[in-house]
DNA sequence: CGGTAGACCTGACCGC
DNA sequence: TGCGGTCAGGTCTACC
């Protein structure tokens, strides 16, 4: 499911109900998703209080009282939302339950099961999967000169660079897509081959897209929602992804499909050069 | 180190 | 109704 503005999303739902109360009790339904699930992890986090909730990319982490977190990623299908005790009928893929006072449950689904939660204590600092990090897209220090020199030595399209999360942290499918066509620059382009002025309009348009998106609650396909059960609506705003045939918005010029590194890449020929 | 193919998994959809 | 093929919002590992 989940890109940046869908992990904030989720986050930021997470935040509304559950930032500041103590996890009553954690759930495995199964020991393994992507990476085995920390058999200590109930034990650890059993009576923390959640103390923040943060977002690192496309992971999420929650931060208890005793300087311990949970480490929480989506992967392609996974989803969190609320349910109450109660009511409760545990669905398929529901993974792992998070139980909260007045019988609040948050429940991690995911189907494909590429997502990953993880318990990392208190004294830890390294982690494996977040140590492989890059800037977050809205970090001021990330400048139009920084990332032209993190791109310019790239022989590599530009659609590899923009998915590499070590390089920019938080793109995925979807909106390498549309950055691209807002900074009509071809996705086969490579990385040797961009310039600084270029670099400048690029971080504007990956800045832009992903602003509106949050703004949108994110995008959803198949199977994406939010906490609460609502849509995101950013997906009606696509300009090239997923429509393939369509005119381009700008020209109407029939938008491209393409197959790079094995995933679908859509773009405009006429506006991206 | 950079670059790329393959792997991991389930479900939805399409054509026969 | 079933079956096989394709595709899907991610990213780690192995190999050149």
């Amino acid at each position: 499911m989940p890109e940046l503005p869908e992990v904030e999303t989720v986050a930021r739902g997470l935040s509304k109900k559950i930032l500041g109360k103590t996890i009553r009790e954690v759930t495995l339904h199964r020991a393994d998703i992507r990476f085995p699930i920390p058999k200590i992890l109930p034990a650890k986090v059993r009576g923390q209080k959640i103390i923040a909730i943060d977002r690192l990319s496309k992971y999420i982490l929650l931060r208890l009282a005793d300087g311990g977190r949970v480490l929480i990623h989506l992967g392609m299908s996974g989803r969190m939302f609320f349910e109450t005790e109660k009511t409760y009928a545990r669905g398929k893929h529901d993974h792992v339950v998070f139980s909260f006072p007045k019988g609040l449950l948050v429940i991690f689904n995911d189907a494909r099961r590429f997502g990953v939660i993880d318990y990392i204590a208190a004294k830890t600092k390294a982690h494996k999967l977040l140590d492989a990090v890059g800037m977050d897209p809205f970090s001021k220090d990330l400048t139009p000169q920084v990332l032209f020199d993190k791109i310019r030595t790239r022989k590599t399209d530009m659609k590899a660079i923009l998915m590499n999360q070590k390089i920019i942290a938080g793109l995925g499918n979807i909106y390498v897509s549309e950055a691209l066509f807002r900074a009509k620059m071809r996705p086969t382009r490579s990385g040797t081959k961009v310039t600084l002025k270029e670099c400048k309009k690029l971080l504007s348009a990956i800045r832009a897209v992903l602003t509106e998106a949050i703004k949108a609650g994110g995008s959803s396909l198949r199977d994406y929602v939010q906490t609460d059960g609502e849509l995101g609506y950013f997906q009606s705003k696509f300009r090239v992804y997923d429509r393939e045939g369509k005119p381009c918005p700008a020209c109407k010029t029939k938008i491209e499909r393409i197959t790079q590194s094995g995933r679908s890449t859509y773009f405009c020929s006429t506006c991206q050069k």
